[in-house]
DNA sequence: TATTGTTATACTCTATAACTATA
DNA sequence: TATAGTTATAGAGTATAACAATA
C-alpha cells in the first residue's frame, strides 16, 4: 500500500502522458487516427473477433468502437462478415489493404520510439510495460468485480455522466468496458 | 535500445491507459473536469505562476490553458492578477475556494487509487512513477532538441495537423509544448 | 426479455490561426 | 519584430440514450 503524495503524483503522470500519446499520434499515417490505429493493431494481433471482444480490448465503450471500426471499414483495412454462430454479431478481419496499412502503423511508431527510447534499455521498456498493464487490471478487474461501492465519503455531487443527475441504469453499468488484459501475454499475434 | 516488439506493446499500452484516466476523471467534483483538476493540482504543487509556465507543466498549447484556466476563474478557484513586471503577463494563483476544492479532488483521487492499488507495494508505485516521468522526459527533451527529423523513412504523408499540408510554421514550432518535467522532484510543494 | 450492434447527440480535450496588448 | 495571452473554429475521442435485429 502507497501514501498520498504518490497517488497524486501518479494521477499527475497519468494526466501527463497524454502528450505522449499525441506525440504517437501525429506521426500516423493519412486518414489514420488513433482509434483506427487501435483498432488495426488489436486485430493485427489477436486476428478476427467480433465488435464486444474489439470493444473489450479497446476498453471504450461499443458505441466507439463501432465508430472507429466503421472508419477503417470504409477504407477498405476491414471488412466486416457475418457471423454464422450469431446473425446479430459481425467478425471484423483486416484485408490485404489494412495489413499493410499495419505494417505502415508499425514502422512508423516503432521509428519514433527508437529515436526517443534510444537511451532506454530492454528491461527498462518491459518494465514500464509491464507496470502499465498491471495497472490497467487493478482498474479493470475491480470494475468488474465490486460494484462501485465509493459511497462512505462523497462531499459535493460527483460530476457523473454528463447532465445525468440520475446515476447509472442497469443497462449502462451492465455496457461499461471491462477490459481483459490481453496484453498479460506477449504479443502472441493469433493470425486469423 | 529495446526492440520492435516491445515499442509496439508500450504504444498499445500507452493508448489504453486511457482507461485508467477516464475511471480518475469520473470521480471529479461537479463542475470540475480533467482539465481544471490538472491546473488546480498544478497550482497547488508550485504555487502561484503565469500562464506560459502553467501551459509548459501541463503540456498542452497555451490556447488550450487558457481555456482551462478560464473556467476555474470562473468558478472563483483561482485569480489572475496582473503582473508588475510584465504588463503582458498574469500570474494565476488559487484561492480559498479554490483550495478548498483541490483538498475535495485530492480527497477523491487517493480514495479511488487506494482502492484499486490496495496490492501495489510502495516501491512499486513508485517505479511506475519514475518510468513515466522518464518517458515524458524522452520526448519533451527530444523535441526540444532535435527540430523533428524524422525524414529518412516517410511512405505515405504524415497526418499532421488536421489539413494543414504545409508543414508546421516557425510559429507554431515555437508554441510547441514543451513539458519542463516538474515532477522530477518528488512534490515539493511550494506554497505561493 | 436480453444481447449485439448502429446511430444521434452532447461533452471534453486539443491544436491552428487570427487578434490584442505589451516588450 | 517578438512575446504573452485570448478567442474562434475545427477535429478527435468518448459516453449516454434510443433504436433495430436477433437470441
Amino acid at each position: 500500500m502507497a501514501e498520498q503524495a504518490q497517488f497524486e503524483e501518479l494521477a499527475r503522470q497519468l494526466s501527463a502522458v497524454g502528450a505522449v500519446k499525441r506525440d504517437l499520434a501525429r506521426i500516423l499515417p493519412h486518414e489514420c487516427p488513433a482509434g483506427s490505429a487501435a483498432v488495426l493493431t488489436l486485430l493485427g494481433r489477436h486476428g478476427s473477433m467480433r465488435m464486444s471482444k474489439l470493444a473489450e480490448l479497446l476498453a471504450v465503450d461499443m458505441s466507439v468502437t463501432s465508430r472507429h471500426v466503421a472508419h477503417v471499414a470504409e477504407r477498405g483495412w476491414i471488412e466486416r462478415s457475418p457471423d454464422p454462430a450469431d446473425k446479430r454479431s459481425r467478425i471484423l478481419h483486416l484485408t490485404p489493404t489494412g495489413e499493410a496499412t499495419l505494417q505502415d502503423l508499425s514502422r512508423r511508431s516503432t521509428e519514433l520510439l527508437t529515436e526517443r527510447l534510444s537511451d532506454w534499455s530492454d528491461e527498462e521498456v518491459e518494465q514500464l510495460i509491464r507496470l502499465m498493464t498491471r495497472l490497467r487490471a487493478s482498474f479493470g478487474d475491480c470494475r468488474a468485480t465490486a460494484p462501485h461501492p465509493r459511497s462512505a465519503a462523497g462531499t459535493a455531487p460527483d460530476r457523473g455522466s454528463p447532465k445525468a443527475t440520475t446515476g447509472p441504469t442497469l443497462t449502462s453499468a451492465a455496457r461499461a468496458p471491462t477490459p481483459v488484459l490481453d496484453a498479460l501475454e506477449p504479443t502472441t499475434r493469433t493470425p486469423a
